[in-house]
DNA sequence: CCTTGACGTGAGACTGTGTATCATCTCGGC
DNA sequence: GCCGAGATGATACACAGTCTCACGTCAAGG
């Protein structure tokens, strides 16, 4: 269950970018978000924890995990920019509309979808975003209920 | 071919809102516009038109669009907040990554991988977005030459 | 161990988007 | 033409994200 820290930190030293304090904090606070997040949660996180952390630095950490794949900047239905930690392989993302949770969904089979798409426009489709909103498991049994 | 514009217009009459000038205004600059736009884009060709249009209205107007389905908000893959007249019933959009012309496409198949979805991850998936990017018919003709 | 250059950092200023406020104006029914 | 509801627009505001630049820190080299 733990040894899943490392994991924000061990790319950046494999990239062969510097690995600073700061951005040992914001890894380290990525981690202890379940859900996802916004650049100001962490800041927010940050001060709780007494750590100094600058608003500009969060944001070019967050653009550097972004870039290495492991983290996914998420457009919210209420325009809000989250981000979500990542596999970086080819994924979608489920997010629970009560919880905020978010959970990975394997590449599904859009490949037929996308051909569809494609002779309904004559586009040649190179890029897709789906994001799938729904009630995790969690949230699912406490709604049943009142 | 014409007789496109009185869309908007007419979707306000029928459905008992106010006609008034700005949203008039409005309504006629969507219609200008072929891709999508920004409601910085709107209040810029009301200034190139000596419209006197303010932003609030522009907001509100675009919002109220939405809200009657007659408008869509994309989240362009730069994080800027887009805007596309459709038709009010579900649909996906293709967005040409070059010229940012958009099209819609038919509902697609999607409830199978729908079902995948929420099989793998055991959320009960209400909603989803999918944005299609690629090339557009005539910007592939343009790219497939040099 | 100290020097040193490159890079990262952080405070604050700045830009741009979208919202709230509120006095004024307009629509459309009488 | 009069009137009330609702729309308008100027301004102020809140907030996200970016930029700048002086300073601090990392890590290689002497």
């Amino acid at each position: 269950m733990a040894a899943e820290q490392p994991n924000l930190i061990n790319a950046l030293e494999g990239a062969g970018e510097r690995l600073t304090a700061p951005r040992r904090a914001v890894a380290t606070l990525i981690d202890a978000r379940a859900a996802h997040f916004t650049a100001a949660d962490l800041l927010e996180d940050a001060r709780a924890r007494r750590l100094s952390l600058g608003r500009a630095t969060v944001f070019r950490t967050l653009e550097l995990f972004n870039e290495m794949g492991l983290l996914e900047r998420l457009d919210l239905p209420n325009g809000e920019h989250a981000y979500v930690v990542c596999a970086p392989r080819h994924h979608h993302h489920v997010i629970c509309s009560r919880c905020g949770r978010t959970s990975e969904v394997a590449d599904l089979g859009l490949e037929g979808v996308l051909d569809d798409a494609s002779s309904q426009t004559g586009y040649q489709i190179e890029d897709h975003r789906l994001e799938l909103y729904g009630l995790c498991p969690a949230c699912r049994g406490r709604t049943g209920g009142s």
